[in-house]
Parts: C-alpha cells; structure tokens; sequence
DNA sequence: CCCCCTACGTTCATCAACGCACAGGGTCGG
DNA sequence: CCGACCCTGTGCGTTGATGAACGTAGGGGG
C-alpha cells in the first residue's frame, strides 16, 4: 500500500460525497482527484465508490477506507501538534553532557532550569567517552580544552574553568605543605590516568615533577578527590570546589595557564530548538550571576 | 498536516536510520527522500532528524512521527488486506431489491444463497419507491417490465414472470366463474392501484374492463393477494402462488402478453465484483434448475 | 597512514503529474 | 417542458517533482 496521498484523496472525496468537494478541500483541481482514485482503485482491482451525476458514493471498501483515514488523519493531525508545539515550548528530554569534573558546578544550575521549565527532563551523562553531538547523544555539551572545531556543531565560549593544585590536612600533616615550586618534585601526586592529556595543568605538571611521583592515578574526577582528601598527595581540583572543602589547601597560587575555557556545544539541527536555546540562555544567565555575585 | 507521503517517506528514514536505506525501501531516488525530508521539516518547522556522515537519526519529534507513522503503516495494510480480501471473497453485505411481488418467488433463492455463502448478509429491500443502483442503494436490482436502459448499468434477462387471472373460491361463491372473457366486465377486480402502470396485464384489462369495476385498490402486493383471497375481486397473480394456494382458481387460461420479462440489473462499479457475480450465477441456476423441474 | 566504501548533498535534464478548458449528462426549479 | 446549474470526465500544455550523475565527507580496515 504505497501511495499515501491517494488514500487522503479517497478519504476526502469519501467525506464530500463529490470530487469536487473533495478537491476544495485538498485545494487540488478535481482532474487530479478523479486521477488518484482510479490509479488506488486500479491498484486494489476494487472499486471504492460508485461514481454517478450527483458524486461519488463510498461503497463497502470505500467505507473501509473511510474509517481507517480518518483515524490516521486524526492520527497525524495530533502529531502536527505535538511536534510543533514541541518545538516551541520547553519540554521533553534535554540531554546534557559534560567532563565529570564539571558535575559539581553543572548540577545546580541543571536543577535550576529544571525547576524553571517543570515540563523538561533533564539527563545528565557523563562516562568514559566523548558523547557525540552529531548522533544525537545529547543536545548539549559543556566540553573544557581548546575551541571544538567538529563541523555542524555550534560552539560557544561559556567560561573559564580555574584549577588549584591543592593539599589535604591529613597530607600536610604527614608531608608538610610545599612552598616553592621547586619543592613539588619532593611531592606526591594523585593524577588523572591518561597520558597523553593534553591538560594544560597536566603539561605544566609533568615539566616540573617526574613520573614516579604521580603516586596515585585515577580515572575518574570524583575518585581523584577522594584521593586528595585522603592524602594520598597534590592534586588539581576546581577552584570552586575550595569552598565546600575547607580541609583542603591551596599549596601554590593559580597559574593562568591552568585554567581551561570552557565551550557550550550544540548540534547545529538541535541548536535553532526553543528548549535548547531556553538551556544556553540559562546556564549562561545562571553562571555569568555566579561570577558577579 | 498534508502530503502524506512525506510522512511515509520520513517514517521510512525513521525506521532504516539512513536516506539511502529508505530511498531503496521506497522505490525512489535518495534526491527525493532529501527533499520531502527537508520539505516536511520545513513546514513544521523542527528538525525530525539529525544528519551526520553514517546517516539520520531521528530527534524526539521524529521519534514520534515513527511511532505514529508506523501504526498508520499497519493499519494501511492492513485495510489493503481487508479491501483486497474483500474483492475476491463473498462476504459482507449483499443489497438486493425488487417489486415486492417477486418476494415469494426469491426469498428461497437468497436464502438457498446465504447458506452456501455464510460470511455474507442479505438485506432484501422492496419499498414503494424504485431504489436506485447508481447511488449505491443495492448491489442488484430484479426489475420487471421493459428492458432498463439506465446508462452506467448491467442488464440481464433474468425469466418471465407468467401472470394467472385468479379468482378465490369465496368470490366464485358470491359471483360464479367467469367463463368468457366477454363475462369480465360483470364482475369485480383487484387491481394495483397505479393508474400509470404500463404493465401489459394492466392494458389488457383497462381494454376490457371499465374502470368502475375495479373495486379494490392496494398499493401492496401482499395486500393485493389478501383482497383476492378474502373474495373482493378477480385479480392477477404470479402463477407461482397457484402451486401454494389451492383455494385460487385460473378465470381464463395465462395469455402470453401478459407476461413480463424479469431483468437482473446491477451497478457498472459492482458488476465485476466476485460477490455480486456469484450471486447473479447462483440465482440464475437456481431458477434454471426449478424451470427445468 | 592511506585507501576504499558508504552515505549525504547538489545540479541538471527528463517526465509524469497537475491545472485548465471544454464537453457531456443529470437534476432541480420555474 | 425547458433552461440553468452542478458534477463528472477527458485532451492538452505546462510545471514541478523525480531520477541520474557527480562531488564531498567521514569511518573503518589493512
């Protein structure tokens, strides 16, 4: 059954009575709807009306039709207004992705949105691996580093991402709090389990202290601070993490370099969206108040 | 929501996951699946895909256009089954329509029918009023008289319907037996009260008879035969019922003008259709097989 | 690292579908 | 009885959709 039109042609002209109706109402001309019934009806080999001087009347198979067509037009015209009205309200799905380093400075301004705009459910993944844009994995992506260059995605600068290389109490109590630069080979390090970063602090780190002092590595950002925080050595956090940690200590200013922009990135087929717009307005709104405050 | 092909085409791209796939599914060129993709998401006004090099994936709005378009999909086939199921077997309703005075003489051929075809219901409508074929109102019409010359219908000689002149025994008690056809105009009649009738019975005796004698009129057969039965007049009947009414006696033996010739007449549109044929062959041997009895 | 395969995207020539105009037939009202 | 209106049906010219071919980009395997 190949042919969808001709089945809306049938439905109507089953609904008018006439082709002539039938065709004011598809706002097609009436040649063209007598044309589409008889190609359906010489496809089925059965004939759906019973053509005479007054118009077409459905019979038994036309009938048929008739009910079936009108589910489905109903069917589709619901559709139409789901899909359109999704596309201008705020609801559905918003998927997000991030580092999960992030996860700790995202995460209220996430709930925040979604406090905002009831009707959106907010999914937030993190893992092991990069999520693409492009095979619709998530509708947004805050991605740390240098610019994204991904073709047909939209990029956007968001903010900087300020890191400390930091000490716990339980550490400096057993190994002292470094003073200089120099002093941090004599140190060890909790560092994230991937050599070829390409981090900038990660750089920084390793011209200045040597591999065997990386005495703990992790895979994972949450794990990482555990680490620190059980004095298992130095170790780069966010600096905003500073706050709610109060047992943790800045061991050496942060360096400029360190600091990692951060990109919001979008599908360049999602980014037009309301919903996603309604987030990007948002997060930016809710992190630029952040840094003023 | 109209064209809906291009719902059929997206749903297509919804299911394969890329143009080409669909494209081949379809029957068509890829160019085209691109087009109605980008001319629906035009008129929406949303993306129902993402593209990207391995192909589309569809978005949350195209996500439910697959849903939506694949219950259609079912049901279209499904109507397709039904509809061409519909063509070659013999089911559903089967109209037939006739002077009621035929009623005694098909009644047992249409349910000698109905046995042989279970899945179809008779529906035998006589009325006062011609029902008219190319409005769909029956699927075949017994018609009496001249050959129908309706354009856009099927006309068949069915048989002849022999009239008898009867009388009852109660009105040869009150009036004797006329023996002559000169009698005729001493005695009453039942007549059908239609003064335009052309039926040749009717001329014949308009011819012979004054009009003042015809003094009982009905507009029913049925009705007719009960007046001739309960004695009020000399009136012609199919020579059929002679058999189950022995209480009727033949006046004058049957002319052979007063037989008119039976049609089976049926709609162009429905001629063709396996039901309406079984019927017309049925019914046709069905009488063959009792003439020849 | 390179090559091949797949899939999308665009442009141009073709053709089928469409709209137009007119004819034919039936119905309804006067 | 007749004329006007409505609806269907068909031939013809045109237009818009389609199909073919080429170009491009990305991914996977050797």
């Amino acid at each position: 059954m190949d042919n969808w039109d001709e089945i809306r042609t049938a439905f109507q002209v089953a609904r008018k009575g006439t082709v002539s109706g039938a065709a004011d109402a598809l706002g097609v001309h009436h040649a063209t709807v007598i044309r589409h019934i008889d190609a359906l009806e010489g496809r089925l080999g059965v004939k759906l009306f019973q053509r005479h001087a007054r118009g077409y009347t459905a019979t038994e198979a036309g009938q048929d039709l008739l009910q079936v067509a009108q589910a489905t037009d109903d069917q589709f015209t619901q559709l139409a207004g789901r899909i359109k009205g999704q596309g201008e309200g705020v609801s559905g799905d918003l998927v997000i992705t991030s580092l999960d380093m992030l996860s700790a400075m995202l995460t209220p301004a996430m709930v925040a949105f979604q406090a905002e705009h009831p009707e959106v459910c907010i999914r937030y993944r993190t893992g092991d691996r990069v999520f693409r844009l492009e095979y619709g994995e998530a509708h947004v992506a805050i991605r740390a580093g240098s610019m994204p260059e991904e073709p047909d995605n939209v990029v956007q600068p968001f903010m900087s991402q300020r890191l400390s290389l930091v000490a716990s109490e339980a550490y400096i109590a057993r190994h002292g709090l470094p003073k200089e630069v120099e002093e941090l080979p004599n140190h060890n390090f909790v560092v994230f389990d991937n050599e070829k970063s390409r981090a900038p602090f990660g750089i920084w780190l390793r011209e200045r202290v040597p591999e065997e002092r990386f005495t703990y590595r992790a895979t994972d950002n949450r794990n990482m601070l555990d680490a620190i925080l059980a004095g298992a050595g130095l170790g780069f956090v966010s600096s905003q993490l500073l706050e709610h940690h109060p047992e943790l200590t800045e061991v050496i200013p942060s360096e400029d370099s360190w600091t990692a922009p951060l990109w919001l990135v979008t599908h360049v087929d999602l980014h037009r969206t309301t919903k996603v717009q309604a987030f990007l307005k948002f997060i930016k709104a809710h992190f630029k108040a952040a840094a003023s405050s």
